[in-house]
DNA sequence: ACACAGATGAGACTGGGTCTCAACCTATTC
DNA sequence: GAATAGGTTGAGACCCAGTCTCATCTGTGT
């Protein structure tokens, strides 16, 4: 496998934070994990398991359907990744930072942006108090159209 | 099938509303489209599909499976019920007014509460403005421990 | 280099969810 | 109230995302 991972990333996430919390909770830093981690940053956008999966057997067609699925598992539990649904009940997955866990998904082009943490920050504890409530996490969510296709749309 | 079904319902969610928005769009108003609303609407936390079948065929053994995923998804569409992901990557579902969507989610019991709308509301716009995205839904889940969860496990 | 334990790949397997289709209702029209 | 049209139902086949198993391999601490 190639060394040219390292220099695809780029970007909000760093390489060097990726290689430590590929490696985090006693876990192995295989090149596995890596190729996944890094075909799903590159990717900027929610993608299935197997969408991920049948781009990756593309340069790496001894990979198997499992590992994509187990390292992208690790990647939720790890915070490098969120996962949330799509239409027909399926989980679709972007990479993120351990900071940014919630979305604005374009319904139209897939397309995710991170929602300003200081936006909902404030929500979680007026939700808590009014509710009477330990909030432990949250999926926040918003669906719509980004600014782009909003525009190709008229 | 027994009229008791219209006695059944109560609180929040009217037998009225129900009988007008189970024949909304065209849909028709059907014995096992009210079986399910009831039976949903009854259960006062969230159910998979699966588990709300078998708790239907208990009373009523001759509906079909296909049926009861059906009327569940017409209930979501119509705004009657809400999908949202467990544990496992199984949906579950609560009845729910079409102004309450979002919830607060106990993940000890199971048990749903809805999130006051007044302390969700403003965040809509302000993420749209902020993210220029023209937000059409949101999935705004909160997990964690309800009070009384919290207070027993002392 | 060695040993241990986590990770991998192939493929079988599971089970939630969907589809098909003939029979059946619900609502509407005459 | 009979006829009609088209949405709905139940049974079961089917699909496919996701999981499990297990022999083999590989990263990591010693």
């Amino acid at each position: 496998m190639s060394n040219s991972v390292e220099a695809a990333y780029s970007g909000s996430v760093s390489a060097i934070s990726v290689q430590t919390r590929l490696a985090a909770g006693g876990r192995r830093r295989t090149e596995q994990r890596l190729v996944v981690a890094e075909a799903l940053a590159s990717a900027k956008r929610a993608l299935s398991a197997q969408e991920l999966y049948e781009r990756i057997r593309a340069t790496h067609p001894s990979i198997g359907r499992a590992t994509v699925y187990r390292a992208l598992e690790a990647q939720v539990e790890d915070g490098m990744a969120s996962r949330f649904e799509r239409e027909g009940h399926i989980s679709a997955y972007i990479a993120c930072d351990p900071e940014h866990h919630h979305h604005l998904v374009c319904t139209n082009c897939q397309r995710v942006e991170d929602v300003a943490e200081d936006v909902v920050a404030p929500l979680l504890g007026t939700v808590g108090r009014r509710h009477d409530f330990k909030v432990d996490h949250a999926a926040l969510d918003f669906y719509g159209l980004c600014a782009s296709c909003r525009r190709r749309a008229r």
